[in-house]
DNA sequence: CGTTTTTGACCTGCGC
DNA sequence: GCGCAGGTCAAAAACG
């Protein structure tokens, strides 16, 4: 996101029931939090030329199990065109929300990308109050390349050699309320890097998983116009498993409401797809008064209170 | 002592 | 071409 650049989603607006597009930057400025008011928090859909239909069976599709994951990644990047965005919220369980970029490439790809938040970083994230997070499937992802490395890159000497370009990965970003900065998801994170963001109070961190061949990356930075959310992107796929995922599934187990344990005791993918479940069961409900079904839908119990 | 964080410098892409 | 901003590197410092 550089500053300035139009990023023309489209977002989904229940009380109108239109679309309208909108602008994203590094200012935070999310248009779900827009005014900070509960009643603008617009549901976002998949939009523009991609009804929401391909979309939405691509989702039974991953929900019912007939398609892994990754499939799921790339149906994205190829049903949202190469930059899409799917944003759901934490509410995400019950508000659904997807939106998609505007975009006139639809480059196919090979690319997948990472959802990487654990049952334990939404437990996390709920310490404080409900929590709202939201995931961003982000970029204008022309392709997918495991070339990420830049072990060719020196400072200083071999300035002549030119690096291939490479493509940017996919990108997923949740949007967290909380006052913790860095959210535990479950992977070992090293930190690499850190930069002011202009039009923000806060820093972005740059973050690379830590297991060996992995070039997986995440973002950590707080909205500039609501601090207490915490936007983390995460750009790539895991090529391995989260080592946290027998202690967070624990740990999300015992917050966890007793209908979606079962879901938590599975490998953090598979809770998103219970919370992608509860998104779309939200989606199919929207007709009458979205937005009342979505706070209706609220259940308490999916807040992840901590005592 | 190995690992992680900090931080200034460097690289790159993009808009003007 | 220049300047700006985002992203990355890597040495030093901090940490466990």
């Amino acid at each position: 996101m550089s500053e300035g650049k139009s990023n023309p989603y489209n977002i989904f607006d229940p009380f109108n029931d239109s679309f309208s597009p909108f602008r994203t930057s590094n200012d935070g400025n999310y248009p779900f939090f827009h005014n900070n008011h509960p009643q603008q928090q617009h549901l976002l859909e998949a939009t523009q030329d991609h009804s929401s239909a391909p979309l939405n069976s691509t989702f039974r599709a991953f929900l019912d199990g007939s398609m892994d994951y990754n499939t799921l990644s790339r149906a994205f990047d190829m049903s949202c065109c190469s930059s899409s965005e799917v944003i759901s919220t934490d509410d995400s369980r019950k508000g659904a929300s997807i939106l998609s970029k505007n975009n006139n490439q639809s480059t196919p790809k090979n690319s997948s990308s990472a959802l990487s938040s654990s049952s334990e970083e939404m437990a996390t994230v709920g310490s404080e109050d409900k929590d709202k997070g939201k995931i961003i499937q982000d970029e204008q992802s022309t392709g997918c390349h495991e070339d990420q490395g830049r072990e060719e890159k020196s400072k200083n000497g071999d300035k002549s050699k030119k690096k291939e370009k490479r493509p940017r990965q996919p990108r997923f970003a949740f949007l967290t309320k909380s006052e913790i900065d860095n959210l535990e998801d479950g992977y070992r994170w090293r930190k690499y890097g850190q930069k002011a963001v202009k039009n923000s109070a806060f820093p972005r961190s740059y973050y690379r998983c830590t297991s060996q061949g992995c070039m997986v990356k995440k973002r950590v930075e707080r909205s500039f116009q609501d601090p207490s959310i915490v936007v983390t992107t995460y750009e790539g796929q895991h090529n391995h498993h989260s080592p946290a995922t027998l202690r967070a599934s624990n740990f999300a187990g015992m917050l966890m409401p007793p209908n979606l344990r079962s879901t938590c005791l599975m490998e953090p993918p598979y809770f998103q797809q219970e919370l992608l479940a509860q998104l779309l069961q939200m989606e199919n409900n929207r007709p009458d008064d979205p937005m009342s079904k979505l706070y209706q839908n609220l259940d308490p119990g999916l807040q992840f209170r901590l005592p």
